[in-house]
DNA sequence: AGTGTTAGAATGGTCCAGCCAATTGCGCGT
DNA sequence: ACGCGCAATTGGCTGGACCATTCTAACACT
């Protein structure tokens, strides 16, 4: 795989020059990892299907059981390989879990590489066309599953010494599945996360009227009204960002 | 980490029961990285924090020193941490790659867990949201970039032999770059790699036109007149979209 | 004083050989 | 026919050993 490569040869010059950094002694997993990473690109194995074991690999590629392991573990990391353990287990090539991607949106918030600013406009944006599609496309049920975990927001945030859960995540994600666009709910899922790392840490306290909020939202899907639907989801976003700063400048963080 | 719980329960059931999948013997490697992945999110450990060594590790989590390599693979593919040896070498906490979120993209693209139709109604959301910002935002330092790389990207194209190389990648990341807004910089490029591991699995033959096509976009964009851009570059995602479709009906894949 | 040079220490990188735990199939006994 | 347990195969994990890389600090030579 060569995806560390273009990206730092283009951030030093103009792209014009023919340079790599100097091959940096890769270390052994590496070239394991970038041969099965290759082979599943290319389709030579396909979900589902059964890599050689730990023990014929490391044969295979001339390396201990423990480097086999660590490329294993990479790859599993990356959600491209399952492991099963027992007579007919091994590794597998996995069908694709969705929440890979937004995992590392959050790592990247978690390591402060997001602005807030900037994650705050790509959710506006990215919101304002889930929302449009949403009127066109959300089914009776699609909605019906909203509605329901509004009220199940509601008991958890209504119960004393309510702690944050995923229902930020959900909600949205919820909205993004009406659009029937599986890309679409990765990408909201993502930045949902961005956000919720940051209210993991300590944040302002639970807004009790979300489900008031919510329900309008739903409201507005039901009657195709795009634009009010964003229009409210736009500055409740805002005024999400506002408070949480505000909470973040009184901590101190 | 309970990432994989919250997505498998709302996928069964309507998310009002409190049930989590049997507590799967978790390896031992999963404890370790997964407080680990706590510390850095709580901020207990920040980018360029050095942690402690694999030696301490092993100690303190009572553990071989190959469990505790094992978790730092896991940790060190998901951009977490990064390795570095010798004397004052260790594990530092990364200060995060946004190339991490468009791998797993990819990779998920590379297990075909990506529907194209979705990919590309995406693709055109987001593109248009781009192109927007960027007719306002662009500065004349930007535009360079972009007319720069198209140069390069016709001589590589007029090539006789031309092969996929990075340029696919790299109009739209610059295009993105115009807005100044590094999530939809991450977006922008996460889904055009999706569609770049497509075109490297015997995709339709490289268009030469590419470049008239891009500068018009960028004449465009100088003249502020967004949305004839974003006509022009939908018109082109959905011509790309098509020609793709072809040829993987005429490979069979 | 300045300048190489070298020895040592600390770190990750790798290997080996072995045993444990989970899973499954098969054959034996009832 | 049924069930029970053994055996085979897989990944999980251990502990110990040694190598490669890097940096520091002491030393030797100008």
């Amino acid at each position: 795989m060569q995806q560390s490569q273009p990206g730092a040869a283009e951030s030093i010059g103009d792209g014009r020059h023919a340079f790599t950094p100097v091959a940096r002694a890769k270390r052994g997993y590496e070239y394991i990892a970038e041969q099965v990473r290759d082979a599943i690109a290319t389709r030579r194995y396909k979900p589902g299907d059964r890599l050689p074991t730990e023990r014929e690999m490391a044969e295979i590629f001339e390396v201990s059981r423990n480097g086999v392991r660590e490329a294993i573990r990479s790859l599993e990391s990356s959600g491209l390989v399952e492991i099963r353990i027992g007579v007919h287990g091994g590794v597998f090539v996995a069908a694709g879990d969705p929440q890979t991607v937004s995992r590392s949106v959050r790592d990247l918030a978690s390591l402060g590489a997001l602005p807030p600013e900037n994650v705050l406009e790509a959710r506006i944006l990215l919101t304002s066309d889930v929302l449009r599609l949403a009127c066109e496309r959300a089914t009776e049920e699609d909605l019906k599953r909203i509605e329901d975990d509004i009220l199940v927001t509601e008991r958890e945030v209504l119960q004393p010494g309510a702690q944050r859960t995923f229902q930020i995540t959900r909600f949205y994600r919820l909205l993004a599945e009406a659009t029937h666009n599986k890309v679409l709910v990765i990408l909201t899922d993502s930045l949902a996360q961005a956000v919720h790392v940051r209210l993991l840490r300590g944040g302002p306290p639970v807004n009790r009227r979300v489900g008031e909020l919510r329900r309008r939202i739903v409201g507005y899907i039901r009657a195709g009204d795009s634009e009010s639907a964003i229009g409210e989801i736009t500055r409740h976003l805002i005024a999400l960002e506002e408070s949480m700063a505000t909470a973040e400048r009184v901590i101190g963080a």
